[in-house]
DNA sequence: ACCTATTAATAAAC
DNA sequence: TGTTTATTAATAGGT
């Protein structure tokens, strides 16, 4: 179709293979073109000149990401770039590190135990002593913690009571001892009736949140 | 191109929108591999039918999911931009899931306890508890299923041992019995020393593998 | 599927 | 690069 018939393999000639691609990649669009409209077809074409220019045409009702995806859950090929394959990798990755741990949770319930051997079961059974022994430890570090603000609490108890007695007393016995108020707070303790005294039980404990 | 001219519109009829879209999918096919062979181009065509029937052309050099990489780079459209997000989103969703079970086992191990109230190491301590139960029940049936077949076994060799007490005595008191030797193995029980017989133990017990 | 009149695409010239 | 035009190629409708 032209002056003249040619041979279908690469025109040697630069200038006219420009000129032949242009025309032609115009012919081809435009054919993308009707064949969508005349026979309600999606159609997708991706054209990059020997140059690597790039033109597409994609049918108005679609686009190409999603010809892509029709055409690959169509035929099975995998289109997607390097990109996603390492996401579905990380996916399985980690998919399966769930299985795992899943498997090791439902084991310390108990469950799903029918499959495995008296050796593993053993093991099952010391990660679990283990564990009791480790809640244990801790239960009796927040009991300790818990004892010792209590003490707190009951020290600053016995000083507040000492020092309400100690202000009664200043109180029925008249004003005479006013000035020596300030050097009574400095060493009450050895003035307070036993009762009110205050043993340290675990001055190294700490809260360790 | 034809005996007459058409609109480039929908064609209404079936079969000759059928008999079309074949007809000029095998044009714009053939016209595709033309350019790329006369002008060194890459090509891809994808096509589906009305009916979603793919059909597509690739030029030689490269494949499909190459020429998406390059439309991609080239275009800066993503071509997966949907199926990308869902894959990170599902890995999101997984890898929560797998954060959410590593605090569960680390609290069931006894570790990383110390954020926790009293109430949730309480519960914790349950967990453990309850494992600890159900695995034991599990620990019970193989120990009973082990005590079984040593029964088992034990039955046997008692049985075997008798037979051999037996033969021994029969050797020992000459031939004369022989021609009744079958019929001992029928009732050998009643006259089996006390030390021989067997009781059964556990004959409901079935292992539930 | 094949045929062929007819239109559409396009190679070469300008 | 765009236009023209002779020629080939594609194809619509019929069989």
């Amino acid at each position: 179709m032209g002056r003249g018939k040619i041979e279908i393999k690469r025109i040697e000639n630069s200038t006219n293979r420009q000129v032949t691609f242009a025309k032609r990649r115009a012919g081809i669009l435009k054919k993308a073109r009707e064949i969508g409209v005349l026979c309600d077809a999606e159609v997708g074409v991706v054209i990059f000149s020997s140059a690597g220019k790039l033109y597409d045409y994609c049918s108005p009702k679609t686009t190409l990401p999603r010809i892509s995806e029709k055409y690959q859950t169509n035929s099975g090929k995998i289109l997607w770039d390097e990109k996603h394959k390492s996401l579905s990798a990380e996916i399985d990755r980690v998919k399966k590190e769930n299985d795992n741990m899943q498997i090791e949770l439902r084991h310390l319930r108990g469950e799903d135990l029918n499959s495995l051997q008296p050796r593993e079961l053993i093991a099952i059974e010391d990660a679990l002593q283990n564990g009791q022994t480790n809640l244990r430890d801790k239960q009796m570090d927040h009991w300790r913690m818990h004892r010792r603000n209590e003490k707190l609490l009951e020290e600053e108890h016995r000083l507040l009571a000492f020092r309400l007695h100690q202000q009664d007393a200043e109180l029925s016995s008249g004003m005479s001892d006013l000035e020596l108020g300030y050097h009574h707070g400095r060493d009450f303790a050895s003035q307070m009736p036993f009762t009110f005294r205050v043993q340290p039980s675990h001055p190294n404990l700490q809260e360790d949140k």
